[in-house]
DNA sequence: TGAATGGTTCGGCTACAATCGAACTATGAA
DNA sequence: TTCATAGTTCGATTGTAGCCGAACCATTCA
C-alpha cells in the first residue's frame, strides 16, 4: 500500500523552515515575486529559487512570468487550508513559542487567509450570514434566495461568481477560532467589497484593519442585532 | 512575528518516511507497541523509538505502558484530521503514484479514520443523518431531539458521551469523498455499535468491510428511502 | 549598444538527521 | 536463579538536502 509516503512527501515540503515561511508568506492569496519571498523566507535569492522549483513540480505553487518578474502564488485554497490547520495542530500541541505579540492579537481579530477574511471577523461573518438566513448548508453551503436579494444590494455580481468553475462558498476552518469561516468565490467577493468601499485596509503581511465607520457597517450589515455583544475593536 | 517556523516543525515531523507511516498506521485509532510500529515503518526497533519519542515530546502522540509493552496512540482525532487533510492535498496535486490497487478501493469504501467511519459509507452516514432530520447544524453540529430519540434506539448511551470533553459530534473532513464524515465521540460510538451489531468487520489496516446483513441494516437504518441509488457493495 | 535588475544553474561546502550495530535496562516467564 | 522478550541509549556511519558564491540567461531601460 504505502500511503505513509505520499503524505511524507508532501508534508516534507512543508516541514523547512523557508519553505513554510514561503508558504505562509503567501497565504494572503496575493502572488509575489521570488526577491520578495526571498526576504520573507530569510534566504538568499538562489536558495529560494530553488526552492520554489520545488514547490511549483509538486504543484503547491503556480507562477507566472510578467517582464523580467516571476510571481508565485498558492495553486488553491486547499493549500491555505492546509497551513491553517497545521497551524491549529502546532497550536493545540505547544509547539507554539513566545506567544501574542502585540500582532498576533490583530491576527486572530482579523486576517486575509488566501483571499477571503478570517479570524474573529471572518467567523463573526459566516455566523452572521447563517443567522439571517442568507446562508444554508453545512459544508457544502448555498445562498438562500434571501442571500441572493441581500447580496446584489450589496453589489456583488453573484452570475460572475457561479460562472468561474471555483465553489461559490466554501467553508474554511479557521486557524486560531477553530471555526469555520467562509471562503470560495463569496468569501473573496466580499472581502474584496470591503477593502473598495474603505471598510478594510490591508495592512503588510496578513493583518486586515477595520476602519472606524468599517467596525460598524460590518457589524450592522453582516451581524444581526441579537447576535452583537462580542464585537472588540 | 516568525509564525513559519511553527508549522515548520510540526510538518517536518510527519515529513519522515518512517514516521509518516507510523502516524498512518495508527490513523485507525488502536495503540500500538513499539515493535508493531517498526514493522509497519519498515525500520529497526532501535530507529522506531527514536521516532517515536520525538513524536511524543511534540504531543502528537501519546504512550502508556502496560507490562513490557509500551503502546503508543495519536494524542487526538484532530492529529487524525491533518493527516487526512494532507492526503487529500497529495491527491490533488497529484502527489499520488501508482493508483488504485484493490486495497485502495476498499479503503475509499469504508475505513476507519481514528476511531470513527470514514469513506463513502461515513459521508453517506452523516448526510442521512442530517437528511432525517437528526442532525442540524454545519461545523458545532448537535442532536436533534429527534436525533436524541433515535440514538437511544440504537442503543447508544448519550448522556455518557455528553458528559466526556470531548465534542459529541464533530466534522471531519474525508480525505477521498472531500466532504465531511461524523468525528467526535458519537462518531465513534456508533461505529464500535455497528461493529458490536456485526454489520461491520475490522480488517487489517483501517479497511472496514460491510457483512452483508450489515449492509442492508446501515442502508435502512440511515439512509432514507429518497438518498439511496449509490450503494457500492 | 551597454548597464542594471531579476532569476536560474552549477559546484562545493556543511550540517543535520536517519539509520543500524551493539551494549544496556526492565519486565515477565521458567 | 536464568532466560527471553520489549524497549532504550550510545556511537559511528552515511546520505542528503540546504545553503551560498560565482557565473550565467533574460528583460528592461537609457
Amino acid at each position: 500500500m504505502k500511503e505513509g509516503p505520499v503524505i511524507a512527501s508532501v508534508a516534507a515540503l512543508l516541514g523547512d523552515p523557508a519553505r513554510a515561511n514561503i508558504l505562509t508568506a503567501l497565504m494572503d492569496g496575493r502572488a509575489l515575486t521570488v526577491s520578495e519571498l526571498a526576504g520573507a523566507a530569510g534566504v538568499t535569492l538562489q536558495t529560494t529559487s530553488g526552492h520554489l522549483a520545488k514547490l511549483e513540480a509538486a504543484n503547491l505553487l503556480t507562477a507566472e512570468k510578467q517582464g523580467r518578474h516571476r510571481y508565485f502564488r498558492l495553486s488553491g485554497s486547499d493549500v491555505a487550508q492546509v497551513l491553517e490547520v497545521l497551524m491549529s495542530l502546532a497550536e493545540r500541541t505547544g509547539a507554539t513559542r513566545v506567544r501574542t505579540g502585540p500582532k498576533d492579537a490583530a491576527l486572530r481579530s482579523a486576517r486575509v487567509c488566501y483571499d477571503h477574511l478570517a479570524g474573529e471577523r471572518g467567523v463573526a461573518l459566516l455566523d452572521g450570514l447563517r443567522q439571517q438566513g442568507l446562508l444554508k448548508g453545512e459544508k457544502d453551503m448555498a445562498l438562500t434566495e434571501k442571500g441572493h436579494a441581500f447580496f446584489s444590494g450589496f453589489e456583488i455580481d453573484l452570475a460572475a461568481l457561479e460562472k468561474s468553475r471555483r465553489p461559490v462558498c466554501r467553508a474554511c476552518l479557521d486557524w486560531s477560532e477553530r471555526h469555520n469561516h467562509l471562503g470560495g468565490a463569496l468569501g473573496a467577493a466580499i472581502l474584496s467589497r470591503l477593502i473598495d468601499k474603505g471598510w478594510v485596509r490591508r495592512d503588510t503581511g496578513r493583518v486586515l484593519t477595520f476602519t472606524c465607520e468599517g467596525a460598524e457597517g460590518f457589524a450592522s450589515t453582516f451581524t444581526p442585532a441579537q447576535a452583537r455583544g462580542s464585537q472588540a475593536a
